[in-house]
DNA sequence: ATTGACGTTTACGTTAACGTCAATTATGCT
DNA sequence: AGCATAATTGACGTTAACGTAAACGTCAAT
């Protein structure tokens, strides 16, 4: 039994680094609720020790797309459905390759559309900072120092 | 009754255009229910004519920033936040006008994470289109080296 | 053998952001 | 005046994305 643990143990070493779930939920700032509800919705699939979730470099990296896409705004549907699309485009056949590229475009044409939104806004926070900046040179220096006097 | 109506146009023409909530929803492309709910989260205040809303330019304009801000992954509580930053801005004293830029700048740093996350999105993005084309290159083009590739 | 730390499944609870439906006014048109 | 159309309020339903709690397994150390 130990023995076919120091087995195992110098097999996964040799093969990669793992990790457990507590360690996923410490490292990006989640819970192991949350990461096994995301593998309830098929997002991970990580590898079991039994009954334990075991995790590979890999996972971490679906788990970190996972996040950011949720910060972005994407639901799970959404990201799965990204997924979807990073799969196919290696697995794909020539026939649908080319159907992905349209639905690369698509997520291309969203992101992008995302990144105006965000552009607009950095700009309107420009715009509310100067007026603030504005109104506090003219509320403290009318009082105190009168150097400049904006106008 | 006809002349009153014209009245009431005319001084609704010479004061500001104004919209019904019929309208916001077709312009916005969303719903009246959604509409009528952000104004009970306090994000909007229209003005009435007896029981009907009555949305002006800068309701449309709330309108617009709380749409963005759902697309950019915003709760409603956050835009709230926003808003209310906004106001201050506007109204503060001085000695909130300071403590008001921190706050500015803590949402100038939320944005600008962001447009990190949406950067490295985009990258990914264009290596996942890479791979695509290339695959589609060596179905369609190439079929010498087929050792393990096809089927 | 027990304890304690961690992990698992199952199931029900919760919150945000609306959708849906019903019952009422109000408005515009004929 | 009468009717269709549109808007309002109120109530309840729904979906996504987890949180929370209970009950159990496992393994190393005491």
């Amino acid at each position: 039994m130990a023995e076919v643990n120091r087995q195992i143990c110098a097999a996964v070493e040799a093969a990669e680094k793992t990790w457990g779930i507590a360690d996923l939920a410490a490292d990006f700032e989640t819970t192991a609720r949350a990461i096994r509800f995301y593998e309830a919705e098929g997002l991970l699939t990580p590898e079991r020790a039994g009954q334990r979730r075991i995790y590979s470099r890999r996972d971490r990296t679906r788990l970190r797309l996972i996040l950011r896409g949720k910060r972005l705004g994407f639901s799970l549907a959404e990201i799965r459905e990204i997924f979807g699309l990073y799969e196919d485009a290696e697995t794909g056949e020539a026939g649908q390759l080319s159907l992905l590229l349209g639905r690369i475009a698509e997520r291309r044409a969203a992101l992008e559309s995302k990144r105006r939104d965000l552009a607009a806004a950095l700009e309107e926070l420009d715009e509310v900072e100067c007026g603030c900046r504005r109104r506090l040179g003219e509320l403290t220096g009318g009082k105190a120092t009168d150097g400049k006097a904006a106008r």
